[in-house]
DNA sequence: GCGACAG
DNA sequence: ATCTTGTCGC
């Protein structure tokens, strides 16, 4: 397959060719780095209090990205932008792409792995937005969601840490993951770059006393501090 | 045809 | 994602 003509079409048949092609590539499997410490970073969105259902083209949303080296923070970027789309299962890179790469594009510097709250490999074409993001980014990528789209698995144990494989058809597409005893498992997907086994590896590292992994609780801090302090909405 | 369906 | 109410725990 070749090079998309743009990586964010704006309607669903041009978005559907793009995670067609790009779910066919092969890209270099990423590794850690062995000999420097290793950047996790952290991308989130989130639209206006009070929104209802899927919403539509032209919200307002707030994305925050973030660089994490070990627990210190040492990049961010957080700005406004707004929706390509509503919320469709499957199209989430419509609503979201542009103003997550957007953001991530603005972090200076880049970490190594980004984590994104959205699927990766776990998708019907096998490219979901953490997957697709990487791509266009050219950086290795993690999901990190709720719950899977279309995979399934059984759950984990209760270790903090513990994690269970999710299958699509005979595919590992990513695994539950106890981030926290007690609490529900999130699901972590392999995405741009990263399998499974990685994918879990770097968010039990990201992790830091709470559910959601350090740098994406942070990007989701600061995008909703950044939204409650606009009065009416992005400029 | 019907239900399910990342955020 | 956002909304709501209640509950558990530090």
């Amino acid at each position: 397959m070749d090079l998309p003509g743009t990586w964010w079409p704006e309607d669903a048949d041009g978005l559907a060719v793009v995670q067609t092609a790009l779910a066919a590539r092969t890209p270099e499997p990423w590794r850690p780095p062995v000999d420097r410490p290793l950047l996790i970073g952290g991308s989130f969105c989130c639209f206006p209090r009070g929104i209802e259902g899927p919403g539509g083209p032209g919200d307002p949303v707030w994305v925050a990205a973030v660089t994490y080296a070990g627990r210190r923070r040492i990049a961010r970027h957080v700005r406004t932008d707004t929706a390509g789309a509503a919320y469709v299962a499957g199209s989430l890179a419509m609503r979201e792409g542009p103003a997550l790469a957007a953001a991530v594009e603005a972090l200076e510097p880049r970490p190594d792995v980004m984590l994104v709250d959205a699927t990766g490999r776990d998708h019907p074409r096998r490219a979901g937005l953490a997957y697709h993001l990487g791509a266009a980014l050219d950086l290795p990528t993690v999901g990190v969601t709720h719950r899977p789209l279309l995979a399934s698995g059984e759950w984990p144990g209760e270790e903090e840490g513990a994690a269970s494989p999710l299958w699509l058809a005979e595919e590992q597409v990513g695994a539950w993951v106890r981030t926290r005893r007690g609490r529900r498992p999130l699901v972590v997907h392999a995405g741009w770059r990263t399998d499974p086994d990685v994918a879990v590896e770097v968010v039990r590292r990201a992790l830091a006393g709470t559910r959601t992994p350090l740098p994406l609780r942070e990007a989701r801090r600061l995008a909703r501090r950044t939204r409650a302090q606009t009065p009416v909405g992005p400029r």
